[in-house]
DNA sequence: GCGATGTGTCTTGACGTCAAGATAAATCGG
DNA sequence: CCGATTTATCTTGACGTCAAGACACATCGC
């Protein structure tokens, strides 16, 4: 009895002709997303990152030497709008984490380089955060993290 | 062999060394509960709400007639700051779908009460709403939606 | 070549969110 | 009773996000 069936119960209560098989899961996944975000925001912070900043230093990290991506490919592997990325950019660079430099072959964009000192500091931070989400999945089995896993595969399949 | 799998791939290339066994699964999570999001955004948006102002009215709604409740007791069962919570209030009295009414009981505080026009707007927008969850949990049979709910519930356990 | 169309990136404006602190009223201790 | 403390709510300021559109350059068809 946590709290997602404490508010089935309300609803069964209250819209008795109300079909709430699915919104138990979509609920606890959605709550689950939530603290899980809010954990491993926290370590990030610890680096001077926030997790938008990771996932673009980290998409260009482990795109391998040279380290360069255009913005419009590290928008495809973020799930962020456009806007969202010349934000997320312009805050590295101002930190001094990534560089734009000209693209040679379309100079209608620019590639986006991660700086030595962008190297370093991701390089330390994903250390820590994979270290954290062993952590936090540590009250699964590994039977349970597997079988977790193909199930979540699945049903993502569905929206990529 | 999915997006995630792809970054997990990319990840053993330029860092063999990191234990990623956890990455997948938090990933997964991470993307599908983004998804699910804005597919729920989309229906809600239909009927005039967002997400947020959805989950004040819904659970007004489901805590039973005279549908008031503290600002305090919203705040508990919605996992926002106080100051999101008085944004919402805000923005949902500005429309017309809650007031705030004093509490005879502690003049320290105020309660907060469906009106008739939120009323029926949420009771419109919950039929609407568990209709599409139940359209995005589709690609799971009920086997697999139960067990994936079970895992969900005893990861959940470990952070509320 | 060169105008029309397409593509990559950035700008703008509106929201939603949080952390930290301010404010007002209830309650507690003496 | 009355000052001190606690509690409930709101305010402020800084971010992160998106949608829509602007802009610059490339490419295509003639």
């Amino acid at each position: 009895m946590d709290r997602v069936d404490r508010i089935l119960q309300q609803w069964a209560r209250e819209r008795p002709e109300l079909d709430t098989r699915s919104m138990g899961l979509l609920g606890r996944m959605k709550r689950l997303a939530t603290h899980l975000g809010r954990e491993v925001e926290q370590v990030l912070q610890s680096h001077g990152l926030s997790s938008s900043s990771f996932d673009v230093l980290a998409t260009l990290r482990r795109s391998g030497a040279p380290y360069r991506m255009s913005p419009g490919d590290l928008l495809e592997m973020t799930m962020v709008s456009s806007g969202t990325m010349t934000n997320r950019i312009d805050q590295l660079e101002k930190s001094g984490l990534v560089e734009r430099v000209i693209n040679p072959h379309d100079r209608r964009s620019v590639l986006i380089a991660l700086t030595d000192k962008g190297l370093g500091i991701i390089d330390e931070a994903v250390f820590a955060h994979v270290a954290n989400q062993k952590r936090l999945t540590e009250t699964l089995d590994d039977d349970e993290k597997a079988a977790l896993d193909a199930l979540l595969r699945k049903f993502l399949a569905a929206f990529e």
